[in-house]
DNA sequence: CTGACGAACTTTTTT
DNA sequence: AGTTCGTCAG
């Protein structure tokens, strides 16, 4: 037994929560600070001195890719095989459980899982079948309600009726959506969470089976977990304080889709044996980037709190640079990191982040022309391709013919001759009968209603899948994908497409290659009474193709903020940095909103190791129009002397670092002087209690931007205004 | 069923 | 501006 190669790299905080009892603990762990290294050292000293067996340790991730990593550094750290292990996402996981116990959890033993697109799809079908027009109910919206309850834990008949017609509507819709789902053995993402909560919940012996299964559950990101995944995690621990999370506060940046932070508060209230465990040292920044982070994160209220420190020493300041316009901007970031890489440095140490995926243009466009390496993430990935999608609905109509989403995304593909008049048809049989839409057309062929036309096209597309199906029978995945690949037509009918035909095809090829890919990898621990076909389908909408490029080419990495969450590189650009756009419009005037997107910026600046740089542009062409944007409110939390401006300062027409010659140089930071600051709460005689927004001016000028619970948003002249602090 | 044209958008994204 | 989406004509 090898205890110091657990113990030794560690330092002392990092070492207690290591070697905590089983206890509930918190671990929070500032960005920088080891906290995967905590949760892998901290699984292997469980099962190397507490002797805990690996099958009986549990531990969840939110990526497939942090997953991934997980293993790699345990079996790394042990050198052994970890595939005993139970890491996963929350949904692989669920999955899995689901799998098992597809009867107690009322589902079908070949459901299959959607993807959002998937699910768009079901979505518009239902308002379709409910005779609602799109333009008055938008798909992505009804999408986003539905996930957004889900997340809560709610199906529709537990969300009370207010009487107001508009969210009656929306009721309706949930659940014939529901119905939908159940008849076609679909399950979307929400819904694996939820129904393995259900499953688990109304299932005491199984319950009572995973509580002595898993002896340690472990929780990566934990301040990004949704309602619905906290009751999962809760239920999984009930009574027992052996839930072990690591998370960060201040790293929060998916509020937007239905994580609470408020989690973390609930697991205080919850468990009331817990012990928080503080992780403030950081090996990745310099002083320098440490301390701008600490200070602008500080202007955030009710944070837990934590202060970053290193003894690495302070490094290099922190560059500034206004641009003119965007490609000014663009043209400083690609010329900086081409100097860099002449002095040495490598273009994948590299990293321009931004706000929204529509600033990467001109980025691109400057690199591509300096014939610079580049890689953006994001974007379309190999199992969302249509091409590959319109592969898989055929093999999940072998798989379950009821599959309504994948009988309409293929009927027609390649063309057939079945047109809008027939799947109409269609539609009305299955909705007038409870019909799948398979059943629906075994119903309606070979009936005197149809034209023999369209009679013979939907005998072809049956005894098609059919015969897929048929023939593939006792073949390896792999030789069913190709079959499919090639019988389909689908190969042949994208080979003849002018349009990205050729890449289309090779797409194609591609989705065979990755079956024979999975059925070598899918040897330990096959699912109980799943298909290896039912897991492959799964596996591509859970794990959406993670193939990123080579990571061995030297490419300079352009990517939005948040997907940049857990990365780091020598050098970052930080780009874009106007208020408008980061903040984002959208989150000026909401406090809540406006903290998360500081909670970003604190992301953004410590991803940085070696040196950051900041960038705004005075002018900027967005959506069609020329704008001329402020700096950003963040530039301004900045302590100014961290900071060195690279252009000179009188040719900047809004100057992020206001003129402040009275005060002394060395503590001002950009903020004006000011008795009050950003996000302080204040009460006003007239108007109520609310928020300071926005500071502007100086002196007997100065204005303050107040968003009233009462009264909504005001400008007040700050020597008027009576205002007290709360 | 394809191609063309016009309208309507436009934060962030994993599973 | 640029893209995507839906509608219409051929």
């Amino acid at each position: 037994m090898d205890v110091t190669s657990i113990i030794d790299p560690l330092n002392d905080a990092q070492r207690q929560a290591v070697t905590a009892p089983s206890q509930a603990t918190l671990v929070l762990a500032g960005a920088g600070s080891g906290k995967t290294r905590v949760l892998v050292h901290r699984m292997a000293w469980q099962i190397q001195v507490e002797n805990i067996p690996a099958h009986s340790l549990l531990a969840v991730t939110f990526t497939n890719k942090a997953a991934k990593e997980m293993r790699g550094r345990i079996e790394e750290l042990l050198k052994m095989s970890a595939h005993n292990l139970w890491i996963g996402t929350f949904h692989g996981l669920a999955h899995r459980l689901l799998r098992r116990h597809a009867r107690q959890a009322h589902l079908p033993e070949a459901f299959q899982v959607m993807d959002s697109a998937d699910q768009l799809r079901v979505i518009k079908r239902v308002l379709a079948g409910l005779n609602l027009d799109e333009s008055k109910w938008p798909p992505r919206q009804v999408q986003w309600y539905i996930n957004a309850q889900k997340d809560e834990g709610l199906r529709a008949r537990h969300i009370p009726d207010h009487g107001d017609p508009y969210h009656q509507q929306q009721l309706v819709i949930y659940r014939t959506y529901e119905a939908l789902c159940d008849r076609s053995g679909l399950v979307d993402f929400g819904e694996l969470l939820l129904r393995t909560h259900e499953l688990l919940r109304d299932n005491a012996d199984l319950l009572a089976f995973y509580h002595q299964r898993f002896l340690q559950v472990h929780v990566d990101e934990f301040q990004d977990t949704n309602a619905i995944q906290y009751a999962w995690l809760r239920l999984l621990t009930e009574g027992r304080d052996n839930l072990f999370l690591v998370g960060d506060d201040d790293q929060s940046i998916y509020g937007w889709r239905g994580a609470k932070i408020e989690n973390i508060s609930l697991f205080q209230q919850h468990y009331p044996n817990h012990q928080i465990i503080k992780l403030e040292q950081n090996y990745r920044s310099t002083g320098t980037i440490l301390k701008a982070a600490n200070k602008i994160i500080s202007f955030n209220s009710g944070r837990l709190g934590k202060n970053l420190w290193t003894n690495a020493g302070d490094g290099e300041l922190i560059s500034l640079y206004t641009a003119f316009n965007e490609q000014d901007e663009a043209h400083f970031v690609v010329d900086r990191i081409r100097s860099w890489v002449g002095e040495g440095g490598k273009f994948s140490e590299t990293a321009i982040l931004y706000r929204s995926n529509a600033q990467s243009r001109q980025f691109e466009e400057r690199l591509m022309s300096t014939a610079t390496p580049y890689r953006v993430y994001g974007g379309l990935r190999f199992f969302e391709r249509a091409e590959v999608k319109n592969a898989l609905a055929y093999l999940r109509l072998i798989a379950n013919r009821h599959d309504d989403a994948s009988f309409e995304r293929v009927i027609n593909t390649p063309t057939r001759g079945i047109g809008t008049k027939t799947l109409e048809d269609l539609r009305l049989i299955a909705q007038e009968r409870g019909l799948s839409l398979w059943n629906a057309m075994l119903a309606l062929v070979n009936q005197p209603t149809l034209t023999a036309r369209a009679n013979n096209a939907l005998a072809g597309f049956l005894a098609l899948v059919e015969q897929l199906a048929e023939q593939g029978r006792d073949e390896a995945l792999f030789e069913k994908v190709t079959r499919v690949v090639e019988k389909s037509g689908l190969l042949a009918w994208y080979e003849k497409d002018k349009d990205k035909g050729e890449e289309k095809a090779e797409n194609l090829k591609e989705l065979v290659n990755a079956a024979k890919l999975f059925d070598a990898a899918s040897l330990p621990d096959a699912e109980d009474n799943a298909s290896e076909l039912d897991l492959f389908l799964s596996h591509a909408a859970l794990e959406a193709g993670d193939l990123q490029g080579d990571d061995s080419d030297d490419c300079v990495q352009l990517m939005t903020l948040h997907s940049a969450k857990g990365l780091e590189f020598k050098r970052v650009f930080l780009v874009g940095l106007e208020d408008g756009l980061f903040p984002s419009q959208q989150s000026l005037d909401d406090l809540a909103r406006l903290e998360e997107e500081r909670r970003l910026c604190y992301v953004g600046i410590t991803r940085a190791m070696q040196h950051l740089y900041l960038t705004y542009s005075e002018s900027r062409r967005l959506y069609g129009r020329e704008s001329y944007p402020k700096p950003s409110r963040f530039l301004r939390e900045i302590p100014m002397e961290l900071v060195q401006e690279v252009r000179l300062r009188n040719t900047v027409s809004h100057p992020a670092i206001v003129a402040n010659s009275k005060a002394n140089s060395k503590s001002a930071s950009f903020m004006p002087n000011s008795p009050y600051s950003l996000g302080q709460r204040v009460r006003h005689n007239t108007f109520g209690e609310g928020v300071i927004l926005q500071l502007e001016g100086d002196g007997a000028q100065q204005r303050v931007q107040i968003n009233f619970r009462e009264v909504g948003m005001k400008w007040l002249m700050l020597s008027y205004a009576k205002l007290d602090a709360l």
